[in-house]
RNA sequence: GCGGGUGUAGCUCAGGGGUAGAGCGCAACCUUGCCAAGGUUGAUGUCGUGAGUUCGAAUCUCAUCACCCGCUCCA
């Protein structure tokens, strides 16, 4: 594992390229320019994140009895999201400073005091154009001078001049005014310049239900869900009533998720539409911070588990404050990605502040009895909410790996090779036929596959030379190559009569088996 | 959203107002008894998209889309 180094800035340049060029992934609607934020999953990318989402299934939902699933709508009625507090309360309203164009969130502009200074227009002085337009400026004590306002007036008209060659200097302001403000948020801090007034920023994607619909019946809006927790809370009675389970109990599910983000970005690890695996775990109010760490190691041990080594994650603790308002505890699982260290999950105490607003909005009761305590509560909820692409992406980084093969002094020989683990591996065998010319190598070849297929999936090669036929596997992840040569056809003694080779990936070492144990030996590693 | 950069074959990239290029990859055949780069032949391009300038645009101009880097944002 010769270049796993994360600071080659080409890195991720190469692990994109890769991803195309061998159909992992590609950006969708590429054929008419590509859509802002979203990828779609080449032959090699479905079977790999395929794998990762029945790992996290299988460990999750199958071998537990105390965790169910469910696959919920993604078509989000509204007033579930106005409950939860999506519609109106996450979308930060906005201000864009006139002059920079920067844009501050407007609840986080410091209130301030001072002189403004407003403008009702300006001409050019020669070319006489005109802008018709009111502005004001904004100069707090210590910097307070009326040439300074003046200045940035000007530079601020100056925008509106179609000839870029225009001095702001030969601007002639319409109109002058002062007044004194006091606590006012409507003013750059940075530069005293007028901001836009602060407008709402949509991050969910709404759409219309019913053939005839229109944006004005509210009854016609829904939205596509921009968490998959929310249908896990809204059923969680159906589920609870349906099912025979006890609390401390959990509901996962796996799904779409979309959120219109500002600036999608690093390939597919910020996009607009992605996939989560949520667990909702419920518990008494009393078991939630324990529940909460119990958890975080839970979900590491399943990261390992998948491919990713335990010195590659970082625990972040998120401190007060910068937690979600509605969460008492949280942590975030990150990943050593080449563009940073960056989320992969988080583990949330979210408290009773979903049921309870279920609850409350919805008024139907959604408390837990506890037949023994006679305890009646809403139940408390731990979440673990893995991001499925994210641990795709950081699947792919990880096992990314160019190896040089030469020994000193040779030309380099670079080995390009992604280190999968065999349960997530897209393809987990190729056959091949040592000698393409030999029928019977290449008849007993085929026949291998086809039994390997019943079971997972496995590829047949046999172009070119056996070494570069290796490589090929290695540059998708194949963890093992299967042989049929010249012993296999008894050829070279009756010993050695059907049996074939069997390569590993990353030790490139050959082992030989017989025909009839290749397949117990893949189904040992692969699950 | 702002600023900077990039966009030419599947990939990496060169070129450049007048016939579209290379390497690798891919396909076929030959060769090949176990780790790529052997031989022969071949296929593939709206030069990101749209307008403009021009006799002529892949090349110049503008717009737009996408990706990368920095800032901003991320319930």
């Amino acid at each position: 594992m010769a270049n796993k180094d994360n600071t080659d800035p080409a890195r991720m340049e190469k692990i994109v390229s890769l991803c195309k060029r061998r159909g992992f992934i590609f950006q969708s609607g590429e054929l008419y320019g590509g859509l802002n934020g979203c990828w779609d999953m080449g032959p090699l990318g479905a079977e790999l994140k395929n794998n990762v989402k029945d790992m996290w299934w299988r460990r999750n939902v199958q071998e537990r009895d105390d965790i169910l699933g469910m696959d919920g709508s993604i078509l989000t009625h509204q007033a579930v999201l106005t409950a939860s507090g999506h519609v109106g309360g996450f979308s930060d309203p906005m201000c864009d400073c006139l002059l920079t164009k920067a844009r501050l969130r407007a609840d986080q502009i410091e209130p301030q005091s001072g002189t403004a200074y407003h403008f009702t227009g300006a001409k050019h002085e020669e070319s006489g154009w005109s802008v018709d337009r009111e502005y004001s400026v904004l100069l707090n004590k210590p910097n307070q001078d009326e040439n300074k306002a003046r200045k940035t007036a000007r530079e601020f008209y100056a925008q509106f001049l179609s000839d870029k060659q225009i001095s702001p200097k030969k601007l002639e302001l319409l109109g002058e005014s002062t007044t004194e403000e006091t606590d006012v948020t409507n003013y750059n801090p940075d530069n005293g310049s007028l901001l836009t007034e602060p407008r709402e920023f949509e991050l969910m994607f709404k759409t219309t239900v019913g053939a005839s619909a229109d944006d004005n019946d509210p009854n016609a809006v829904a939205y596509l869900r921009p968490e998959t927790a929310q249908s896990i809370f809204v059923q969680y009675k159906n589920v609870m009533d349906s099912n025979r389970i006890k609390l401390p109990c959990g509901i996962a599910q796996i799904g779409k998720s979309f959120r219109n983000e500002i600036n999608p970005r690093n390939f597919t690890f910020r996009s607009r539409e992605f996939e989560q695996m949520e667990i909702e775990f419920f518990c008494h109010p009393d078991d939630g911070m324990r529940l909460t760490d119990e958890w975080l190691e839970t979900r590491l041990q399943w990261y390992e588990e998948v491919g990713i080594p335990r010195e590659k994650l970082h625990i972040l603790d998120v401190p007060d404050g910068e937690r979600a308002h509605y969460s008492k505890k949280t942590y975030d699982i990150e990943y050593e990605f080449p563009f940073g260290i960056q989320e992969l999950e988080g583990v949330a105490y979210r408290t009773d502040y979903d049921l309870g607003k279920h609850q409350e909005k919805s008024g139907k009761k959604l408390e837990y009895l506890d037949e023994e305590t006679k305890e009646r509560f809403v139940p408390h909820v731990v979440e673990p909410s893995a991001g499925c692409d994210r641990t795709v992406l950081a699947l792919i980084c990880e096992a990314f790996d160019e190896e040089n093969l030469a020994q000193e002094g040779e030309k380099p020989d670079v080995r390009t090779v992604l280190h999968f683990s065999p349960k997530v591996a897209p393809v987990k065998a190729c056959v091949l036929p040592l000698l393409k010319k030999n029928e019977e190598q290449v008849r007993i070849a085929r026949e291998l596959q086809k039994e390997l297929q019943q079971w997972m999936v496995a590829q047949y090669d046999d172009g070119g030379a056996v070494g570069r036929r290796y490589r090929r596997q290695d540059e998708i992840g194949t963890p093992f190559c299967i042989t049929v040569d010249f012993e296999t056809l008894g050829e070279e003694g009756e010993d050695l009569k059907d049996t074939v080779t069997i390569r590993e990936r990353d030790s490139m070492e050959q082992t030989r088996l017989s025909l009839t144990e290749v397949l117990p030996y893949l189904l040992k590693q692969i699950r």
